[in-house]
DNA sequence: ATTAAAATATGATAATTGTCATACTTTAAA
DNA sequence: TTTAAAGTATGACAATTATCATATTTTAAT
């Protein structure tokens, strides 16, 4: 069993303020799991009675709409955690988490961390803080997918995925999302979506190398994202 | 100074949790407001330095988009905080908060609701549920603005607006929102809208008695709704 | 390597929604 | 009380977006 002290991502999560014994203890009841793209942590409705710390890989949390379509709420990235929202609110999980890429994440049982909540307030503080970043952030997004048209969504997800995940050695977004994904995030059809990166193609703003996406004019994708 | 002892929307709120002692140091610190209709309590961007208890009347929680039009995210209603994340994340706010009715409100400040946080659990986990429960609440409204049409929506949102803030003696709608804040509420134009509630009251959905609303038909109305 | 299945792409068309113009009604100010 | 301003309503039209059909390409399974 790896130790939670040694953890690189640790540092970049609520769980840099636990102290040297918090760790070991969290060692001692935590479980790795490794999870290849496309298969699902949890699923929306699933009790999960803990939280995952992601260790490698992205992956999304998604909802499913009575249209039958699934709508992205948030791409989930190393060093976050999942499923804290329905731990503290001690419900059912509200989205499903799939991996968008192959995955290491471990689970850490509910009871050990409600102990840390008890007993290292700087731990609570850190989690409040990242539930109120996820609550602005949903908040921003429900103004854009109210206001905004599908073109500027489009450009503005193109943006913030090249920004957050970077990219590959040609340039590319480093983070493959196939098309009905890419659709799923921006909240249209995956055929709208489809069109759209032609049209940005068509205008210079983006190259696509088979299913890759190039960003090549930024400002411009910028200024039409607003 | 009224007593926050005695202050009957304590029961539902965070504050609940609070010790009579506490409750006696806030009573001291508080500062109540009466906000006028239409009138602001704070503005997207401003450094609040607390938060703020509604005592009494409806606000809206809106995000000004950059096409010029209002979305509003969140209706806020007695017993509920306000300001809470942007307290949580040292940011200014996020959102702007006005009236929809006359208000009463009660300002407390920062330090003292940190100091609540540091020596009430009970408190911490009670305002980390409240925003939890914001934060599925926003994810669920985004899926809603991202997969559902106007339509959908504004049924969706007429269900919401009786069940949450009750009828009228003529069984309308009791929380009185311009058309143009009904727009803004379910992303659309205001045009958009009126034109959808006129096709509601022809198929004898809804009844408008001058600018109110009276639903007539719920069933149907929730079938739309999805 | 071959082949079926899935993903991507594009056209045609319909449905939805936004915008602008304008009329009517209500509200509030002079 | 009159009058201007704001809010509500509706038509005409344009723009956006979804849906369905179909081709093409890519991927994965045999």
């Amino acid at each position: 069993m790896s130790k939670c002290e040694q953890c690189i991502v640790r540092q970049f999560s609520s769980l840099k303020a636990l102290t040297k014994d918090e760790l070991l203890k969290m060692a001692d009841c935590k479980t790795s799991y490794t999870i290849k793209k496309g298969e699902p942590i949890f699923e929306e409705g699933e009790i999960t009675n803990g939280i995952y710390c992601v260790k490698d890989g992205v992956c999304k949390l998604s909802k499913l709409s009575s249209n039958g379509k699934d709508q992205i709420v948030k791409l989930v990235k190393p060093g976050e955690l999942l499923g804290q929202r329905s731990m503290i609110s001690e419900e059912p999980a509200n989205l499903s988490a799939v991996a968008l890429e192959d995955m290491e994440v471990c689970f850490i049982p509910k009871s050990e961390i409600l102990q840390f909540f008890n007993q290292n307030n700087q731990f609570s503080m850190n989690v409040m803080k990242t539930i109120c970043g996820d609550l602005k952030e949903a908040d921003d997004h429900m103004v854009d997918l109210a206001q905004k048209n599908v073109k500027e969504r489009l450009a503005g997800t193109l943006i913030y995925l090249e920004e957050t995940f970077g990219t590959d050695t040609e340039g590319a977004l480093r983070l493959q999302l196939s098309r009905e994904e890419l659709a799923g995030m921006i909240g249209t059809a995956t055929e709208s979506c489809i069109r759209l990166l032609s049209e940005l193609k068509k205008n210079g703003l983006i190259d696509l190398i088979g299913k890759k996406i190039k960003v090549t004019d930024k400002n411009k994708l910028r200024r039409i994202a607003d």
